[in-house]
DNA sequence: CTAGTAATACAAATCGAGGA
DNA sequence: TCCTCGATTTGTATTACTAG
């Protein structure tokens, strides 16, 4: 604003005039000559004037060039009355039409050039015409602040007609089509509004009319808000992003759209009284870090939505209502910090990990709960959950490490060279003994060299021996029919597995289809046993018989084998099928007897294999040939994996097609460049070590392209 | 005071191994 | 088949610091 000012008052155009132009004769000051040959010194006081209006918040627009001239503008016309030298006619009012006038191209945004006409000594007007040109939409408006003359607004075709328009006289004007008078109606208000429609009429179709030269530049909008450029610029820039069409690179400097200078200048405006300073609101609050509370701020501000807080003059204030938000969010996290428990300590607390321990909090929480919290990185376990947890898993801590020989069920399995669930079976039905009871106890498990708390069954190895034993007997002489059989042997001889066998036997006590399972002594282990009866055994088979359509048809299949196929992700695939069934697709998976297993499993039919195929995530390969893995190139450049992340995301590096999933040397997912994105990206660093800023700001976009 | 950079911290997602 | 674990990768928040 002050530049424009400055030029407006360096423009030869006499100061009172000025003044008069922008209804601001209150900031003349006269000063007395020293001379006395000369008369007062008249001057603009052009610093008050724009402080007053930056604290007014109604900035005008001040032509972009103004000049004078020594013609008069709008001359009287052949067959107009001359009336002398005006003497003895009352001075005629002043209406500051100029100043309403700027005043509404100020609103439309509109820059403007402006003309002071002349005055001669035969004219009746005291006040001269002024021609304001409007270039983005060809308008051209005569104005004088004199009571009595009429506002001529005309549509320019040609920039020669804008001369011959200046030159012709009122009544001539008002004959052209596209010359429209308005007439003084007594009330500014509406006065403006009749411009401001002449102007803007068709404003709308004409938005690109607007030149880039009349762009502003940072230091344009600097000067108009009075703050520095490095804040102007960086609001500029940060608008800009939004909309790139409205910035350009003029030369070295960039321009931006008037739009843009505007909403900055908005930026500018003073805050209300009560707002506060974002470090005096800190100073007050209760977080740790200032950066902290800058994060707080934006958050809650972005859930409130804009205009809660402002910068002005490098103050970063903030809305009474925001302030009052940010204590009380203050206030809820201190109470976090001091009752809740972190989940490091929970940790150590319990000795389990983070999964189990949310597991359990998300189980300990009623209805509606809310028992974990984030406060930045941090996650807090509510009192109750935590005490609930700690005393529940005292016993994790209390467990011991296992006698030296004892093995867990797998070291069992492995022993007898067995994997079957039979092991288990026959080690859970010894357990129940009295005998064994001192040969196994649950244990912390160990893992290789690490300790894991995690309650594991070991057993001695006296067990181990006399189940080794056990199972030899058994080979040798299986068990007699005459007693009936167990459900063990039965399951190893009938193919159902021991589970279904289980849910038979129940239904079959239950329904008291037969007689009952009676307990005896096992011929070879010797141990007490229940013994079914042949009429079970005929229960059992039949009712695996009716397990409805007991064998899948041969292509359909379980997600495990289509897993293996095409070597998915469990929960890949669980999604696929997830979806394929929430689809209602036809025909659904359907529960048949696995022929391996001998278990009811869900088999998928060959759609479904179809649809996996065609909507699986694109599996990756082994990488093409000259493409470097994201980690690769930021360790061999000696860069932060961010900085990569972030170039790439500027680049816009997986739109290309230049960051594609391959499979890393360890044969895992991993993210990989393309060859033309590594030498981009080598460029880059290039020229980061080698040239200096300026440099690049101009160069990049180019290399880009 | 803002905006940018780098380092660090944390958390979510995922996988295979092992036990029940 | 389900669960838990540690290991690993990836994404994002926090922190510290700097230039302008």
């Amino acid at each position: 604003m002050m530049v424009r000012l400055g030029q407006l008052l360096a423009s030869g155009i006499p100061v009172r005039e000025v003044a008069r132009l922008l209804d601001a004769e209150s900031y003349l000051v006269t000063t007395r000559s020293r001379s006395r040959y000369a008369g007062d010194i008249v001057s603009f006081d052009a610093d008050r004037f724009v402080s007053d209006q930056l604290q007014s918040g109604a900035y005008l627009r001040l032509p972009v060039t103004a000049s004078q001239t020594s013609e008069v503008i709008l001359p009287a016309g052949e067959g107009t009355l001359h009336v002398g030298l005006g003497e003895g006619i009352e001075p005629k009012r002043t209406i500051p039409r100029t100043r309403y006038l700027i005043e509404v191209l100020t609103e439309l945004r509109l820059d403007y050039h402006l003309l002071d006409g002349a005055l001669s000594d035969e004219m009746v007007r005291k006040q001269s015409y002024k021609r304001v040109y409007i270039p983005s939409v060809t308008r051209l408006v005569f104005v004088c602040n004199e009571e009595g003359s009429a506002t001529f607004v005309a549509h320019v075709a040609e920039t020669a007609d804008i001369e011959d328009l200046s030159g012709r006289s009122k009544e001539e004007l008002e004959q052209l089509p596209h010359v429209i008078r308005l007439v003084w109606t007594g009330d500014p208000e509406t006065w403006k509004a009749q411009l401001s429609e002449f102007i803007a009429r068709d404003l709308e179709q004409l938005p690109a009319a607007e030149s880039v030269d009349a762009w502003f530049t940072i230091s344009d909008v600097a000067q108009q808000v009075l703050l520095t450029r490095v804040w102007v610029r960086n609001k500029l820039h940060a608008l800009a992003d939004q909309r790139p069409e409205y910035v350009v690179r003029s030369g070295k400097a960039w321009k931006f759209h008037p739009d843009l200078a505007v909403q900055v200048i908005e930026l500018a405006r003073p805050v209300p009284e009560d707002w506060i300073s974002f470090d005096a609101c800190w100073r007050q609050l209760d977080w740790p870090a200032r950066n902290t509370a800058y994060a707080r701020l934006r958050a809650v501000e972005q859930t409130l939505g804009g205009g809660h807080s402002r910068v002005y003059r490098y103050q970063l204030l903030l809305s009474p209502d925001l302030f009052q938000r940010l204590k009380a969010l203050s206030a809820y996290e201190r109470q976090i910090r001091d009752e809740w428990v972190p989940m490091p300590t929970m940790v150590k607390r319990t000795g389990k990990s983070i999964t189990w321990i949310k597991k359990r909090v998300e189980d300990a929480q009623g209805e509606g709960g809310d028992y974990l919290v984030t406060l930045g990185s941090t996650l807090y376990v509510h009192p109750e959950a935590a005490e609930q947890i700690t005393f529940a898993t005292s016993e994790f801590l209390a467990l011991g490490d296992p006698p030296e020989g004892w093995l867990s069920l797998g070291g069992v399995q492995r022993a007898l060279d067995d994997d079957s669930a039979h092991v288990h079976a026959q080690l859970e039905k010894l357990t129940t003994e009295k005998v064994w009871a001192s040969d196994w106890g649950t244990y912390a498990r160990w893992k290789g060299e690490q300790r894991i708390l995690i309650p594991t069954r070991y057993y001695s190895p006296s067990l181990v021996a006399m189940l080794k034993s056990n199972r030899v007997a058994q080979a040798a002489q299986p068990l007699g029919s005459e007693y009936g059989t167990t459900l063990t042997a039965l399951a190893d001889t009938s193919g159902i597995s021991r589970y279904k066998l289980e849910e038979y036997a129940a239904d079959y006590a239950v329904g008291q289809i037969g007689p009952p399972a009676r307990p005896g002594i096992h011929p070879v282990s010797r141990q007490e046993l229940l013994f079914y009866p042949p009429q079970f055994v005929q229960y059992a088979k039949q009712r695996q018989a009716e397990r409805p359509s007991s064998v899948a048809p041969p292509d359909w299949i379980t997600l495990s084998a289509l897993r293996a196929r095409f070597q998915l992700g469990k929960k890949t695939l669980k999604d696929l099928a997830d979806s394929y069934i929430g689809q209602r697709l036809e025909p659904a998976p359907t529960p048949f007897l696995h022929p391996v297993t001998k278990r009811e499993e869900e088999f998928y039919p060959p759609q479904f294999v179809r649809y996996v195929e065609t909507h699986q995530p694109t599996r990756p390969k082994a990488a093409p040939d000259g493409w470097v893995s994201r980690q690769r190139f930021w360790q061999a450049h000696d860069k932060h994996r961010q900085w990569l992340q972030r170039k790439l995301d500027e680049i816009n590096a997986v739109g290309q097609g230049w960051c594609e999933v391959y499979l890393n040397s360890r044969g895992n997912p991993s993210r990989f460049l393309h060859p033309d994105c590594v030498a981009y990206l080598e460029l880059l660093l290039g020229l980061e070590d080698n040239t200096p800023e300026s440099c690049l700001d101009g160069g990049l976009t180019d290399l880009l392209e």
